[in-house]
DNA sequence: CGTCTTCTTGAGCCACTTCAAGGTAAGTGG
DNA sequence: CCACTTACCTTGAAGTGGCTCAAGAAGACG
C-alpha cells in the first residue's frame, strides 16, 4: 500500500522536479469564474487522489493525461477512465473517492474545493444542473465502458481507438500517453493481447503504428465496422 | 427492430391482461409529495422504453422487477442492472434514453412526467442534490459492474448471489426473478457457464438451490471470500 | 555504451464457449 | 386428469480465444 502523501508530496513523487507553487489560475469549472483554485503539478504515475480518501477536491486536466483505477485485493486493476485536457475528474464521489486517481505523463492540474463548489451550487441552479449532466456523462460512459468489456479483442482495441481518435484534435493521428499495460487494464485483456490486435489491425492495413505510441488511422471504416 | 408502442399498448404485450387503469398514487419520489404520477403494469418481457427514445418519465418499481440493457448490432446483449421494488430506473436520461428497460415479470411501474421533475428541481435544492445523488449511485453501481466483468465466472456468480441477497429481505434465501439468461447477460457469460457454477457452489455447499430460481446461501464466508 | 523500461512475438495451455442432447416444470387443450 | 407443448435449466464433449510463460527487440536515458 501506499502511504498517504499530502499533494505537494505527491507532485514530487517519481517526477524528479519540484512542485509547481500553488498559484491562482484564470480557469473556471462549468464557466463559472468563482470555481477555480490551485493549479499543481503532477510527476509521471504520481497518485492524485486514492480509493477511500476524502474527496476534498474536484478536478480538471490543464496538460497531460490522468488514468482512474480500482484493483482487486490479488492486483488486478480496472482502468475506468482516461482524462485529457479538459476533462473534468473526480466529480462524482460524494464523501470519499470510490477510484483511485494518477497522472500518466507529468500534468498540471486544477484543483477546485468541493466547498466551494457545494457553496456555488446552492445559489445557482444553473451550475447544479451542468454539474448533474456530467455526472450523467460520467454514467454514460461507464455504462460504454460495459459493453466494451463483452466484446472481442480486436473489437475492444478498435474501440479503444476510434474513442482516443475522436478526442484528440487530429482525427486520424493518435499521440497515446498511456503505456500499453494502461490499455490493456483499461480493456480487460493482456498485455500481450493488446500488442498482438494491433499488430493484426496493422497486417490489415486498419492502422499505421509510427512509434508504440503514436497510431493513425488508415481505414476508419473498417474500425467503425468493428465497432458497431 | 420493435414498433415503437404507446405506454398503454405495451402493458398489454405480451401480459395477457388489460393494463391497470392509470390512477395517482400516493407513492413520491424523494419523498417529495409533488413527484408522483401514474402507476403503470406492465407484462412479463413487456418494453417499458427503448434505446433512444425520448426520455418523458422518470420510473419506480413498485411491485415486480426490471432489467435494463444495451444490444449490439449482433444481438449480443448486456444488462446493466437489475430495479427491485423501492428502486428508482430511467433517471439519469437527458434528451432520450440510452439503455432500454424491460418488466422481467408481470410488475407495477410509477411513472412520474420528468417535466414535473424539471419543475420541482428549480425550486427544490434538497431534490436536486438528491437527484444528483441518485445519478451518482447509478455510476459507482455501473463500475463496480465494470470491475466484475474483469473477474472469473465463478467470482461473477458469487458476485450476483452477494449481490441480490444484500438487496432483497431475507438476507440467506434469494428468490430470483430472472431467469439463466439475464443472468448470464448481467455477467458477460453464456448460460451454460451461469448453470455450471451454479452445480460448482451447490457441490461445494456454498449454496443450496432449492428450485431454479429459489437460492439459499448456505456458506456466507466462502461467497465473500470469492468477492473481495 | 550499458541499463531499464516498454513492446513484440512465439508456443503451449486452460477457462469459457459452442454445439448437442436430455431433463424438469408450468401451462393448455382435449 | 392426462397428453402435448413450450420455456427453461442442466449436463456432456469438443473447440477456441485469450492467457501464461518465456525470450528477445526497440527505445529512452544517463
Amino acid at each position: 500500500m501506499l502511504t498517504q502523501l499530502k499533494i505537494g508530496q505527491m507532485a514530487q513523487m517519481r517526477s524528479g522536479v519540484a512542485p509547481k507553487q500553488p498559484m491562482t489560475s484564470p480557469l473556471a469549472l462549468f464557466g463559472c469564474a468563482e470555481l477555480t483554485g490551485a493549479q499543481v503539478a503532477f510527476g509521471r504515475n504520481a497518485e492524485i487522489y486514492g480509493e477511500g480518501e476524502d474527496s476534498d477536491f474536484v478536478y480538471q486536466v490543464i496538460s497531460g493525461a490522468v488514468r482512474t483505477y480500482k484493483v482487486l485485493s490479488d492486483g488486478r486493476r480496472q482502468i475506468t477512465a482516461f482524462y485529457l485536457p479538459g476533462d473534468m475528474f473526480g466529480v462524482e464521489a460524494g464523501g470519499e473517492h470510490w477510484c483511485s486517481a494518477e497522472a500518466i505523463v507529468p500534468s498540471n492540474i486544477l484543483l477546485v474545493r468541493r466547498s466551494v463548489l457545494n457553496r456555488v451550487i446552492d445559489h445557482d441552479g444553473d451550475v447544479a444542473r451542468r454539474l448533474c449532466a456530467h455526472i450523467a456523462a460520467e454514467l454514460r460512459h461507464s455504462q460504454d465502458h460495459g459493453l466494451l468489456l463483452i466484446k472481442s479483442a480486436q473489437e475492444r482495441v478498435a474501440a479503444f481507438l476510434v474513442g482516443m481518435a475522436g478526442r484528440a484534435r487530429g482525427t486520424t493521428s493518435i499521440d497515446l500517453p498511456m503505456t500499453r499495460q494502461d490499455i490493456a487494464d483499461y480493456l480487460g485483456l493482456t498485455i500481450e493481447t493488446v500488442s498482438r490486435m494491433m499488430t493484426q489491425l496493422t497486417e490489415s492495413a486498419t492502422i499505421q503504428i509510427i512509434a508504440s505510441r503514436r497510431i493513425v488511422l488508415r481505414n476508419r471504416a473498417a474500425l467503425d465496422e468493428l465497432n458497431h
